[in-house]
DNA sequence: TTGAAAGCGCTAACAA
DNA sequence: TTGTTAGCGCTTTCAA
């Protein structure tokens, strides 16, 4: 017998497919004689509910979607990705859910409506830090319930978890303020990304709480890669020189920044110190070993499936305007920096 | 509407339940005219097939599991898996398929047979280098199919995919030696570990077809981590220095090998050349780049998958003892290496 | 405490 | 070409 089902059981235990049932999801209506039997036929037998069947009765399928805006292709290499799926499988597994990782791969909208509309998953995690308003309008409509990884703002509805980049940023600030440094600059990540704007916000209110300068020219834009920070302190080298030091939006910036900085003759961090931000494993590998701003991608992983999780057992009972807790940060001070004057 | 069924949509044409379903899964039997009408209907009222009632009926869910023996927690820190998951997701999303993730979450034996017997998964690809006899077993024994990511000749009928190791290791060998390097050692993996003892097979036969001495002391044992590639050289310097080359068993292995060198007082590449094996992304960023064997892991996830889904497909059409593709691997020379003399 | 029966949404064999 | 019907394995009223 491969596959005994609730009727296989009930009939050799001489009871109903409601009472096997019963035994099954632990209803407290069955005797206790009866229960004792019924699972030893199960455990004799091998048994194991069907999951379709109990998605298809039960209406849902215990099984969460991770879904992100980007291109599948390229997920896996940014060294964020791993850890946070780490975390969101984590919780899943503690949760007994299934965490299906297909939704992120069927790029066109209609791959995509497949999927949700399926009924396959209960939920997904927008693992996201561009989400666009296209694709939060299109899972809005999908009538499926989602929680987004990273500040989002703009439709206060939606819940979301993320670190608190604010204070992660100030940190940064306050550290190279601490070493001496006034000449400090900023590479940021994209504009109009939530994640990077709040990071500059954290720096941009240590250094005027210090009376430091910050002026546009000492803040340039990057992307969050390796080229993008190599290409921003290459600017910022060439329009201003003379920073004593610079955050970097993220770690991958940062080392982009430390590359130009050698180029350009530079020694770090005795010419100028570096600062990032995540803490990704490569950061420690690096010469100098990156000071930077951890981030717990992991943590914020498992927050967000349990965030998740929650809103699918307890629908409504979460005030949806209520603050998400942001995440705390820390700083991981290595060896790119050093002391001023 | 939230979601409307086959019967809403048979309703609104004016059709069967049948024909609907004819519709949707494109069967030939039905009127040009109809098949314009009902598609219509679904398209307006956007209907979208419900994934747990075709599980059930079809008795497959068109989604396949990622399994592995490590746990969990450490298995997104490997420089190794993501590609790997991404190939997979890759070859999931071109077959249509949904990569499930819980259940390499689940670690107690319990845990993975509720996934596993549950029919929620048509089958499972098997992601570990070290495949414990034990959960081979208990894989057969719940009737699910499987393919090994690895090379696995103990149970000869089961499917594996594996980039060609033996070809590596010979290659790493032919180009020390090309460089005239004649006292080469090498840090391989754990014994024991299938993939370790091809690699260090080929380089064996390399450096013998070459003439070049290979004994118990030239070979060290590691574990494919860091910490073991630099306990492994710093072994080596110290019962038999005076190599000038040291072939290691992966990327990690090398780069703590490396780092162990430079603690000697040894210059990589110019007292001594390393090659690894992986081609990570830290293989290129380190100082100095390391000159590796790529392994194609991002192929290779694709490949597991792919047949995976063949063996689901067209069940006894492989034949078992098909000699699997070697997924062929590739020198990077980078700067880890000198020439001799 | 237990059982009978209906039905979740879909597919497929059989009829027409 | 289309419809009718019988389940897939389970949960869940409703009765007993």
């Amino acid at each position: 017998m491969a596959h005994p089902t609730l009727e296989t059981i009930a009939r050799i235990a001489g009871v109903s497919r409601a009472t096997v049932s019963r035994v099954v999801n632990n209803d407290p209506r069955v005797g206790a004689e009866t229960r004792e039997r019924v699972r030893q036929v199960i455990r004799e037998q091998g048994y194991h509910p069907n999951a379709a069947a109990r998605a298809l009765v039960r209406g849902q399928s215990r099984s969460i979607g991770l879904a992100a805006h980007e291109a599948l292709g390229t997920l896996f290499s940014h060294a964020y990705f791993p850890p946070l799926v780490q975390g969101i499988a984590d919780a899943c597994e503690q949760r007994g859910y299934s965490l299906v990782l297909s939704p992120l791969a069927s790029q066109t909208p209609e791959g995509l409506m497949g999927v949700w509309q399926s009924g396959q998953l209960d939920g997904v995690v927008v693992a996201t830090a561009a989400v666009g308003d296209a694709f939060l309008a299109r899972l809005q409509e999908a009538h499926l319930p989602f929680v987004l990884v990273g500040p989002h703002h703009a439709r206060p509805a939606i819940p979301w978890v993320s670190p608190d980049n604010v204070a992660g940023g100030r940190m940064a600030a306050e550290y190279l303020l601490s070493l001496g440094h006034r000449r400090v600059a900023a590479i940021s990540g994209a504009r109009g990304l939530g994640t990077a704007m709040e990071r500059l916000e954290g720096f941009c209110m240590a250094m005027a709480a210090a009376g430091a300068p910050v002026s546009d020219e000492s803040i340039v834009e990057g992307d969050h890669t390796e080229a993008g920070g190599y290409a921003a302190m290459e600017r910022l080298l060439s329009h201003a020189p003379g920073y004593e030091a610079v955050f970097c939006g993220n770690d991958l910036t940062a080392i982009g920044a430390m590359r130009a900085a050698k180029k350009a003759g530079l020694t770090v961090p005795d010419d100028l110190s570096v600062v990032g931000f995540d803490d990704v494993p490569l950061a420690r590998m690096v010469d100098p070993p990156l000071t930077t701003i951890r981030q717990p991608i992991t943590a914020l992983g498992a927050a967000a499936a349990t965030l998740l999780i929650d809103v699918l057992e307890r629908p409504g009972e979460l005030p949806p305007n209520a603050a998400p807790p942001l995440l705390p940060v820390e700083i991981v001070v290595r060896e790119s920096c050093r002391a001023g004057r």
